[in-house]
DNA sequence: AACCAAATATGATTGAAATCATATGTTGCC
DNA sequence: GGCAACATATGATTTCAATCATATTTGGTT
């Protein structure tokens, strides 16, 4: 259920929140309790500047986490909002706090995924860059990110299903990739 | 001098390197060495996609580190180049992993680094799915984006700096921004 | 079985940013 | 001082993805 490293912590550690559309998780200057998985729905991370400007930090959605850098800080700086109904796991600051000082497998575990993010988030900017649609997509299919839905797919790359679709539709007819059934594409193998 | 964990290292753990502007401080494949601490000038990183795009990934001002991530892969996934003639400190993967698996606080010290990045990049990819120019833009400068030039803005927030140029001049003229300086905004205080 | 919501798929039109072009301002350098 | 390189700035034109529209398919729910 939980991604790595997180899945070692005991189950006491992790609490499921269920919530309403419009509900808050946390609220900017809140006392930090920990960090969120995830399980349905969506939770979106805004934070006002002193201009008063309302600024979005991040769009979790299912499947992702939020909030780790309050492992780091004492009162969360941004606002949680559930989007949709959303049910997401609370996993105590304490708990990891306590099993990282104890656990250096644990430790080293949320170092690297930190790390990985890091580097998956370079690639999507790095995708992001690429102008063409057609290429966008071919490089995306290309590096495995045709993983769910075809919108998913659009979402994550800064397109629209429908520019998706249709690239994904040229790609098949030029011979760059090959349809393997409805919404699921593969390279064209050069042999 | 140098930020937390790392001024926690021994001193033959670091090194001093003089950079000419335009110089190299490593290349996009080259096997990572460690990361490093900006003294002066200002390093850019970037990246090539095959397209031959150029995305802008951070930019390191004087007090800033980058390459944290290389810690966890063998090569370096982007261009490290100096904007400005520069001195940087070279920080030994080596000596980092060694005192990683040994000194607790030092291994915290890092992670939170990590989360800090992580942070970053959500917040400039949630900037790249801004549709509108001119929104884009001002929440560019809302959330301090605005540091080097504005050509580098514009790279780093996907534009082309024609369209950030302009977006900039809308929104001084709409009142949204007031121009401070050639190349220098700021947000306009509501109060 | 019937129904609904969402994904898949594609066609027509529009609009906004990219591109091309040009000019001035600024900085560093020989 | 003069030159070269680059940042700043804006105008004109083009292009390509967004938008709007519509139809079918699929999976889940009652």
């Amino acid at each position: 259920m939980l991604p790595e490293p997180f899945d070692l912590l005991n189950e006491d550690a992790s609490t499921p929140l269920i919530l309403a559309k419009g509900e808050h998780v946390f609220r900017q200057g809140d006392e930090t309790r920990g960090v969120f998985f995830v399980v349905s729905g969506a939770i979106c991370l805004t934070r006002l500047t002193e201009a008063g400007a309302a600024v979005t930090l991040h769009n979790a959605k299912v499947g992702g986490m939020f909030a780790e850098a309050s492992l780091y800080s004492d009162h969360y700086h941004c606002d949680a909002i559930a989007v949709a109904p959303s049910e997401v796991i609370h996993l105590s600051k304490r708990a990891i706090q306590t099993r990282q000082r104890e656990d250096a497998a644990f430790s080293e575990g949320l170092t690297r995924r930190l790390a990985t993010q890091v580097q998956d988030y370079r690639q999507l900017l790095t995708l992001h860059a690429v102008k063409s649609a057609n290429e966008r997509v071919y490089l995306a299919v290309a590096s495995g990110r045709l993983r769910g839905s075809v919108t998913q797919l659009a979402s994550e790359i800064g397109l629209t299903k429908e520019a998706c679709y249709r690239a994904l539709k040229e790609l098949t007819d030029q011979g760059e990739l090959c349809k393997t059934g409805r919404g699921e594409y593969a390279l064209r193998r050069s042999f």
